[in-house]
RNA sequence: GCGGCUGUAGCUCAGCGGAUUAGAGCAUCGGUCUACGGAACCGAGGGUCGGGGGUUCGAAUCCCUCCAGCCGCACCA
C-alpha cells in the first residue's frame, strides 16, 4: 500500500515535476489543516512567477479534490485537510496490513551493525549501556525494514592486559577463576590482576611473558585466553538477556579475530606509498588531522615496539566488513570519544580505496549517561556502576510499583511483568533523547507511570488490550469503517496513518528517538480519544467503528515498541 | 591553541532541508468524574530559544562572532 504521506507527496511532485524539475514539496504535519505543503516559494523563485498563482496551477495538476481539501495560506502554502472517505480506505488498507504501512525495502541494504562492544574480563557498565540499547533499536529496526542486518560485537579481548589477566587465573587456579567469572564478578577479577601487576614484579614479568606467548600463538596460553573469553561472553550473554537485547555469541567478532590480518594491512599501506616511519612507529597521516602543536596527527597503525593498536584492527574490520561481508552500510554504534579516531580511520580507508564512496560508513555517535550531579555517572564511591545493578535496581522499583497498585499477579509472571517494565523504562529513557545529546540518568522519572515515558506507553497499550478481553469474542478488522467524526477520532486517526513516516524517518537518520516522540504522541491522542469516545457501550456501528480505531491503535504501540526493543504486555 | 558536541519554561526534553500566537512531560494551581483500567482527561500560569551581529518579507532553525560547559588532540582500547 501507499501510505498517506506517500500519496500526498506523490501527487505534489508530479505537479511539481510538471512545471519545473528539481524543485521537490516538502510536506510535514501541520496544526493548520493536517498536512502543510512546503516548497511553492522555492519553485515560484525559480519560476520568476508569483507563488499564488504557482500554487494554483500545482493544484489543477496535482488533482487532489479525491484526498484532501486544500487551501492555498500566506504566500503559498499549501494547507491539505483529508477527506474522510480517505482517512478511511487508507486506515482500512492499515488494518489489514500486518506491516501497518511500513514498506519492505525493495533492494535490501546489508547494514554492519557495530555495537554494545564490552571488555574481555571487564564489566559491563554505564558506559555500554547507551550503544547496546542504540545499537539493538537500531538492529530491530533495519531488520524490519527488510534489511540484511549483521550484528558485530566488538568485544576487547586482545592486547597486554590479557598477559596479567591469564597469570592471575592460573594463581587463582583454572576452576576457581572460572567459577568467579562466571557469576559477574568481572571488575573484581581485574583489579586484583590489576594490583598484583603494579606492585608484584615477578608477577609484571610473567604477565609480559605471558602476553608474547600469547601473541605468538602459544597453544597452552590460548586455552587459557579461551577460558576468559568463554566466560565473559557467557556472562554478557546473560546481561543481554536481562536487557532483552538481540547479541547473541554468535555476533562476537573481537579484535582478537583481526589479528591475522594487521600484517596485511600494513604491508598494504605500505604498497600502497601511505605509510611513514615517525618516532619509530608506522603512520599514516589523513589530511586535515593536527594535533597540539598544529602538525599532522598520525593513525599510528603499527606501534614502536612493533605492536599493533586499535588503529590496525579497526582498519582490518573496515576492510573484513567491506570486502568480505560486502556491506552497504558500516554503522558504529560507538561513543562521542572516539569520534576522532573513527573519522581518522575512516579516512585512512578512504585513501586506501578500502572504502568506496558507494558504502556509507558512519559513526552513530551518542552522549554521555550522567548522574543527579550531571556528572558522568558514577557509584557514590566514585566507581562505575554495573549495569546488571542498574536493571536489578529498576525491576525492584517495578515490583514496589506494582504492589502499591494492587497487581493480582504473583510469582513468576509478576517478575516477568517487573521485568518488561523495567526494561522499557531504561531503554525508553535511552532511546527517546536525542542521541548526541547527554542525558541524566533518573531511574524516578523513567519508571514513573505518567509522561513520557515506556512504562506510560506500555499502559495504553495494555488498556487498550484490556477492551478486547472485555468485548468477549475475537475481533476481526475485516471491513470495518473507522470512526472519525469527532475530533478527537480523526486526531487519533491522523495519528495512526503517521507510522510510516515516522518510522523512516527515524531510520534514516538513525534516530530511535523520532520513532519515540511518534509513539508517545499517538499514545496521547488514544487517551484523549478514550476519555471522550465510550467504545463498549457506543451504540450500533459506531462501536465496530471505535473498535477498529482501538485495534489499529494496540498494533500500532505494539510494533513501534517492538521494532524499539520494548515488549507492550497484554495486561499490567 | 586546534577540532568536535552541547546551551530552548523551575526541572527533564521535543521542535526532522526557515513560515503565521515556540511545544510536551514533570512540578505548581484550577477544573472534570459512580471510573469501557483515574497509572486518566480538560485548562491555566511560566520562555527576550546562552549573548551579539548578518542573510531574509520572515530565523530556535542558515552564516559569522563572542561566552559557558563537556569531550578529543601519537603508540590503552
Amino acid at each position: 500500500m501507499t501510505s498517506t504521506y506517500e500519496t500526498l507527496r506523490n501527487r505534489l511532485q508530479g505537479a511539481f515535476d510538471a512545471l519545473e524539475t528539481g524543485a521537490d514539496p516538502v510536506l510535514r504535519t501541520s496544526d493548520r489543516g493536517d498536512y502543510q505543503a512546503n516548497g511553492v516559494m522555492a519553485l515560484a523563485k525559480r519560476l520568476q512567477r508569483a507563488p499564488r498563482e504557482v500554487a494554483q496551477e500545482i493544484l489543477a495538476v496535482a488533482q487532489l479534490d479525491d484526498v484532501a481539501d486544500v487551501e492555498i495560506a500566506g504566500p503559498g502554502f499549501l494547507n491539505l485537510t483529508l477527506r474522510s472517505t480517505f482517512l478511511d480506505e487508507q486506515l482500512r488498507a492499515l488494518a489489514l496490513d500486518s506491516r501497518l504501512g511500513v514498506v519492505k525495502a525493495t533492494r535490501p541494504k546489508r547494514v554492519i551493525l557495530d555495537y554494545s562492544a564490552p571488555n574481555v574480563a571487564k564489566e559491563m557498565h554505564v558506559g555500554h549501556l547507551r550503544s547496546t540499547v542504540i545499537g539493538d533499536a537500531l538492529a530491530r529496526m533495519n531488520r524490519f525494514a527488510g534489511n540484511d542486518v549483521i550484528a558485530r560485537n566488538h568485544v576487547g579481548d586482545w592486547g597486554t592486559p590479557f598477559g596479567m589477566l591469564i597469570e592471575h587465573l592460573l594463581d587463582l587456579g583454572e576452576d576457581q577463576a572460572a567459577a568467579a567469572l562466571s557469576i559477574g564478578d568481572l571488575d573484581g577479577f581485574y583489579k586484583e590482576a590489576r594490583v598484583k601487576f603494579d606492585a608484584d614484579d615477578a608477577f609484571k614479568d610473567r604477565s609480559r611473558a605471558r602476553v608474547v606467548a600469547l601473541q605468538s600463538g602459544d597453544e597452552e596460553t590460548l586455552r587459557l585466553w579461551h577460558i576468559l573469553v568463554n566466560q565473559s561472553i557467557a556472562y554478557f550473554s546473560e546481561v543481554y538477556t536481562k536487557l532483552d537485547v538481540t547479541l547473541t555469541p554468535n555476533d562476537v567478532v573481537g579484535e582478537s579475530a583481526y589479528d591475522s590480518m594487521l600484517e596485511g594491512v600494513v604491508h598494504d599501506l605500505d604498497a600502497l606509498g601511505l605509510l611513514v616511519e615517525s618516532e619509530g612507529a608506522l603512520c599514516v597521516f589523513p589530511p586535515g588531522f593536527q594535533n597540539r602543536e598544529g602538525e599532522p596527527l598520525p593513525l599510528i597503525v603499527r606501534k614502536s615496539d612493533d605492536g599493533f593498536g586499535y588503529a590496525a584492527s579497526d582498519l582490518a574490520a573496515l576492510r573484513d566488513r567491506v570486502s568480505t561481508l560486502h556491506g552497504d552500510e558500516l554503522l558504529y554504534v560507538v561513543g562521542a570519544p572516539q569520534a576522532q579516531h573513527l573519522e581518522m580511520v575512516f579516512a585512512v580507508a578512504r585513501l586506501a580505496h578500502w572504502l568506496p564512496d558507494t558504502v556509507r560508513c558512519e559513526q552513530v555517535v551518542f552522549g554521555n549517561v550522567l548522574g543527579p550531579d550531571h556528572k558522568m555517572f558514577k557509584s557514590r564511591g566514585g566507581e562505575t556502576v554495573k549495569l546488571v545493578r542498574l536493571v536489578d535496581e529498576a525491576i525492584e522499583r517495578a515490583f514496589v510499583i506494582l504492589d502499591d497498585r494492587g497487581t493480582e499477579l504473583d510469582g513468576d509472571p509478576k517478575f516477568h511483568l517487573a521485568e518488561q517494565i523495567a526494561r522499557a523504562a531504561i531503554k525508553y529513557a535511552d532511546l527517546s533523547t536525542e542521541r548526541q545529546h547527554d542525558y541524566v540518568f533518573d531511574l524516578d522519572r523513567m519508571i514513573a507511570f505518567e509522561g513520557d515515558t515506556g512504562p506510560y506507553l506500555q499502559y495504553a497499550h495494555a488498556r487498550l488490550r484490556s477492551i478486547f478481553r472485555r468485548l468477549g469474542e475475537v475481533w476481526q478488522p475485516g471491513d470495518t469503517h473507522f470512526a472519525l467524526g469527532s475530533k478527537a477520532e480523526r486526531e487519533l486517526a491522523l495519528g495512526l496513518v503517521a507510522l510510516p513516516e515516522a518510522f523512516a524517518s527515524s531510520l534514516a537518520s538513525l534516530q530511535p528517538h523520532r520513532l519515540c516522540t511518534y509513539l508517545f504522541d499517538v499514545a496521547q491522542r488514544f487517551t484523549s480519544f478514550y476519555d471522550a469516545c465510550p467504545v463498549l457501550s457506543a451504540e450500533g456501528a459506531l462501536r465496530d467503528e471505535r473498535l477498529a480505531l482501538c485495534d489499529l491503535t494496540a498494533r500500532t504501540l505494539q510494533l513501534g515498541l517492538a521494532v524499539l526493543g520494548i515488549d507492550a504486555p497484554e495486561r499490567m
